[in-house]
DNA sequence: CCGGATCCGGTCTGATACTG
DNA sequence: CAGTATCAGACCGGATCCGG
């Protein structure tokens, strides 16, 4: 599929760098794995069990898509059945600062929004 | 549609403030929008002429939605025929940081991007 | 069982035509 | 010019199926 680390699929660019980020993070889930990743979330079943609830086969693809646009690594842990975990490569760990910064604003500005826990200590608020 | 409301609209609440901003900006069109209200663009026409080709019927839905969210205001500006302008609210006006680190990883990660012409007046790239 | 793939109805998108 | 109407087709998401 993809040899080099950093190398960006081409079917996505578009003339805006923010337009080609939102080619892959512009929808309602993708950035809910990434969420979930960043909160240290490695399997299938535990993106599974976060309360919003993603449909197995969505999670299935956009695990895929990330891995194929270099956001996320896929590492066996089991061989029999196989099973894999999912990790954030540095280039999707740099997206921290897009989730810290959609976090302080609904902090900001949605009424009666809590930090759940875990948020803290995964650093998500913190600037990058 | 939507009766004005200055407040969150409730049915978008969430357990995950992160989620609960996605269900606003989660989609594909929307935050091109207020890339465009932050490139000083208010006229409908205008975001029409963006290079992504946005379609007229989901422009007008993401205004109205932006507008319904307290992101977005709509200002009259001529009366016969009517015609408005959009601009950010405070509320909207501040999402400067979520674009800005969208952006700044983009200029690191997504090969070959140039910054368009407007964004560095626009103040997109700095730090809020 | 768990991680997905497949199937399928329903919703949303988006190209275009249309209206004031 | 600023939207609305229409409609086919894409996509979502729930249920189910399948391989290890």
């Amino acid at each position: 599929m993809e040899n080099k680390a950093s190398s960006f699929p081409k079917e996505f660019r578009s003339p805006c760098p923010i337009a080609c980020v939102l080619d892959i993070l512009g929808d309602k889930w993708t950035l809910l794995v990434i969420r979930d990743l960043f909160l240290n979330k490695h399997r299938y079943s535990e993106f599974i069990e976060s309360p919003e609830g993603i449909p197995t086969n969505i999670l299935a693809d956009r695990l895929k898509r990330l891995e194929a646009a270099g956001l996320v690594s896929r590492q066996l842990y089991q061989s029999n059945p196989q099973r894999s975990e999912y990790f954030l490569t540095p280039m999707g760990t740099e997206l921290k600062p897009v989730l810290s910064s959609m976090l302080q604003w609904a902090q900001r500005h949605i009424p009666d929004v809590r930090l759940p826990k875990g948020y803290q200590k995964a650093e998500i608020p913190a600037e990058a």
